[in-house]
RNA sequence: GGCCCUAUCGUCUAACGGUUAGGACAUCGCCUUUUCAAGGCGGUAAUCAGAGUUCGAUUCUCUGUAGGGUCACCA
């Protein structure tokens, strides 16, 4: 028989996600999306002093941000009315009952709370990743369900609506490996079926401890303001423990799908890596047109710089479009809308006297003013500009200064693509200055 | 500490028990018509340790060691 898949994922809205969160939504969203099953999101709001309107809505934001849309979504406090119908069944059947005690807090009150009737049996499940786990409940006591029967806890409300929503793999945390014994205690009790298990290995940070916000890790909405590609993230992070066996790195969404497989996550933790990530992104930003690209750009650009032909030059000197307001900043562009200011010394080659520069400048003025200005392209500017330059010892003798005079800077693109953008006119006059 | 999980280059990883242990990021060098960027080519670099099984262990078993997770009226 066809079992029509179901995963989903479950956070809590009482912060913002990092990766690490997100990886578990992407393997999730993949997994359901491969097998043509559904996947939905479920925010467990349970907890109702820490869970703010603000997160939840960070956390939808950055799942439609990275492109994983969901089947279904509800709040979990929306379901109180079930989770109470089982809370009830459970006391009427002796697998829970209510329990007088004081409370944790400290004030002396004593309250009623409702405790799982503990089998203390040993539990066993097939975890897709770690394989076959035997532990022991004993431990765990007559573990609290719910504060009372308005206000369930964790355990009974995951279960209760992973069986309700007909939940067939849940994709989660190796953190939750130890909740889950109690979780399929809860599910015999009740009589669901225990779902698949899947347990991912953890992402640590670069001190190999658990990626946390403490320790600076982002949230996903982050690296969307640093200007990286949502199809880039989800590439990057889906590769963060898991990698489809080939030597293929670069994947789109739909690839990503295609390629997807669980047992291929690997077992052990793994260590985020931030420059690999900027890599992911440079090779997803060569698929982007040069209208997106320009679009991008131009808002970290003062408006001297809104030229469309310093896109490609831009293009291939950023990781990710935040990097553009770096390059800004630094006044790495600034030669291209104002004459630049220099030390003439620099214009020197090597040892080559001064004169000598003087006279190749000259000559390159010469040459350059001998094109017409609707034939200034870097091709023609660099063919007259290389016929000198053969002639010489070293090409540098007469590219340097040129470069130097047109840029200012010791680097810079090179002087015959820095030529065709500043025009004729703009090129020839620098040159007359460094003269 | 109890319970559970894990162990290949610095990092992410590949390798039906038989490979010169492969790739990517990073790093280093060279080339690419001056510098930078981009690109190309190449180098350095790993099977945690010790036993066992086997003709042969990165791969299977055990022990040790080292990491990690979890032990709430949070999720």
């Amino acid at each position: 028989m066809e079992e029509k898949i179901v995963t989903r994922f479950a956070p809590s809205p009482t912060g913002f996600l990092h990766l690490g969160s997100y990886r578990t939504a992407i393997f999730s969203y993949l997994y359901a999306k491969k097998n043509n099953g559904i996947f939905v999101l479920r925010i467990e709001d349970t907890d109702k002093e820490r869970s703010k309107k603000e997160y939840e809505e960070n956390i939808i934001e950055s799942l439609k941000w990275l492109g994983l849309d969901y089947d279904k979504f509800y709040r979990q406090s929306e379901n109180v009315e079930r989770h109470k119908f089982y809370l009830e069944k459970m006391i009427k059947d002796g697998n829970a009952y209510i329990s007088k005690e004081e409370a944790k807090d400290g004030s002396g009150i004593i309250k009623e709370i409702i405790r799982f009737k503990n089998p203390n049996i040993d539990v066993t499940f097939n975890d897709d990743i770690k394989g076959e786990v035997t532990m022991n409940t004993k431990d765990l006591g007559d573990f609290v369900l719910a504060k009372n029967l308005n206000e369930p806890l964790f355990h009974l409300a995951v279960v209760i609506d992973d069986f309700e929503e007909g939940v067939t793999h849940v994709i989660r945390g190796e953190d939750h490996v130890s909740n889950t014994p109690r979780q399929i205690l809860i599910q015999k009790a009740i009589g669901a079926p225990t779902p698949h298990y899947a347990h991912l290995p953890l992402v640590l940070g670069s001190d190999k401890l658990k990626l946390s916000k403490r320790r600076g890790a982002l949230a996903i909405t982050e690296y969307k303001k640093m200007g990286f590609l949502p199809e880039a993230i989800l590439n990057g992070v889906a590769f963060i423990g898991w990698n489809p066996g080939t030597e293929q790195e670069i994947f789109s969404h739909d690839e990503l799908i295609q390629s997807f497989d669980l047992h291929k996550v690997q077992k052990s933790p793994a260590v985020f890596n931030q420059e690999k990530l900027e890599w992911f992104n440079k090779e997803h930003l060569k698929n982007i047109s040069l209208e997106e690209a320009k679009e991008r750009i131009f808002i970290y650009l003062p408006d001297e710089l809104k030229k469309e032909k310093l896109i490609p030059l831009i293009m291939e000197r950023i990781s990710k479009f935040g990097d553009v307001k770096d390059l800004v900043d630094r006044g790495e562009l600034d030669f291209f809308y104002k004459a630049p200011i220099y030390d003439k010394e620099k214009l020197i080659f090597k040892n080559i006297s001064a004169e000598k520069i003087l006279q190749n400048l000259k000559l390159a003025h010469e040459v350059l003013n001998e094109i017409n200005e609707s034939d200034f392209t870097r091709e023609n500017i660099k063919n007259v500009l290389m016929k000198i330059a053969d002639t010489l010892e070293s090409r540098g003798e007469i590219l340097h200064p040129v470069r130097y005079s047109l840029s200012g800077l010791d680097k810079s693109p090179d002087p015959f693509v820095i030529a065709e953008i500043l025009g004729k006119n703009e090129t020839l006059s620098r040159l007359q200055k460094a003269i």
